[in-house]
DNA sequence: GTGGCCATTAGCCAAAAGTCGAATCGGGGG
DNA sequence: CCCCCGATTCGACTTTTGGCTAATGGCCAC
């Protein structure tokens, strides 16, 4: 086509962006790469590159964990196909990034070959899995798709302020690192709880938690009992 | 030996305590058997036997997450060797609760003959793991071990208070839970803080958090998935 | 017995968290 | 243009926590 594609590669390491981009390069003609580091620069990219046409998001990122913003990403930029690259390559762990959305999943661990496969495959359309990944039918935990609802109905602010929460800092905190006033956070922190239908903020960590990488969908006791 | 052995079996299941009792059972005469199916009553138990010579221990029960039981009874109960039960065979699984301290690990889905056949070896002082599993050297990650060293020094009514902080309760709900005022539960989670050097209750949870089964160190460190 | 540790509670105060209402800004739709 | 809506912002207010001192009683070790 005459206009260019655009991509967006989110990763925090430089070099692994580096190298995902040179081998974007190697399928893509004319290809416009737009970087992002952290979840601020994800959001702004996202919003400033509506016309973007994949995402490469890694799943560990400063300021955000497991598959929140892969959930949050994935509802609120629907036109946005989204592929995941991981350090990790756990087939439950790829099942769950595709129950959120994900177009793919690429491990960061793939020769060059095949992540370029991988990425020809995805600009085809298709949902392209490592070499002897399946995934299975499953509906995602009934939990785990209640709280990835919930996020996905945050606002940008309020999704960011809910990812400082789960790293414990105090609303006097999070104000400072957005630069605006306690009650500002407060306001989001208020709009949040009532979001995720929970009474205080620990409960809200707890919920985000579930979304982590490593914490999956319990094995066997479903327990809350309370 | 004249004097029975006394075994106590923590488990959350009826029907899995029930054949481990049974195993139990078919590997020493003369056993005495003690149940416990929460945190709340196994640390009654382990009170109440301190003769007691072997622990099993189921790594999910109600009130208490991950490793943070098997490291806070480890510590507290040094002459009680430990075993753990559980429906996971994840060899990193199996590696952490070694390393904080558990004589074995016995996996569920064990064969009666290889699960008594674990007992067995555990009882003659060996550590006893799942066939084809070895341990490495590896020390604990040193932030987990830094939290589980934190966990050990807290009282008993401490760890279980921070526990129930750990399910998002307020310190109201956490008072009528186990009967006390409310002020007695402000000072535990003082003592919490103190001793986890943590600054709030959200912090102390996430702290709690690290020693999740799910929740292992590892995210994209050193790559090379081990 | 004495001293120390634990658990318990009260009371007090500062800090943090959370709620409510309201102002501002910006983008559509009429 | 004007209105509406939602996001963002904020101040004032109430509730909850955090942290402190002090006091009680139980238990164990010396």
């Amino acid at each position: 086509m005459s206009g260019q594609s655009t991509f967006i590669v989110a990763d925090d390491h430089p070099l692994f962006r580096e190298a995902l981009i040179h081998a974007i390069g190697n399928c893509v003609d004319d290809a416009q790469i737009v970087e992002a580091d952290s979840l601020d620069t994800l959001q702004r990219v996202v919003e400033e590159n509506p016309q973007a046409d994949l995402l490469f998001l890694d799943l560990s990122m400063p300021g955000v964990s497991g598959f929140s913003a892969l959930a949050w990403i994935r509802s609120n930029h629907e036109l946005l196909p989204t592929v995941i690259v991981s350090a990790l390559d756990d087939p439950a762990v790829i099942q769950r990034a595709i129950q959120h959305g994900a177009s793919g999943f690429i491990p960061k661990s793939s020769p060059i070959g095949t992540l370029e496969e991988g990425i020809r495959a995805v600009l085809e359309g298709e949902v392209w899995l490592p070499p002897g990944i399946n995934v299975r039918e499953d509906r995602l935990e009934s939990e785990e798709a209640r709280i990835a609802v919930a996020l996905s109905s945050l606002t940008p602010h309020q999704f960011r302020v809910l990812m400082m929460l789960g790293e414990g800092l105090l609303n006097k905190q999070i104000a400072y690192q957005l630069g605006v006033s306690e009650a500002t956070i407060k306001a989001h922190v208020t709009a949040i709880l009532r979001k995720m239908d929970v009474n205080n903020r620990t409960q809200a960590v707890l919920a985000v938690q579930r979304l982590h990488i490593n914490a999956p969908a319990m094995l066997e006791n479903e327990g809350s009992g309370g």
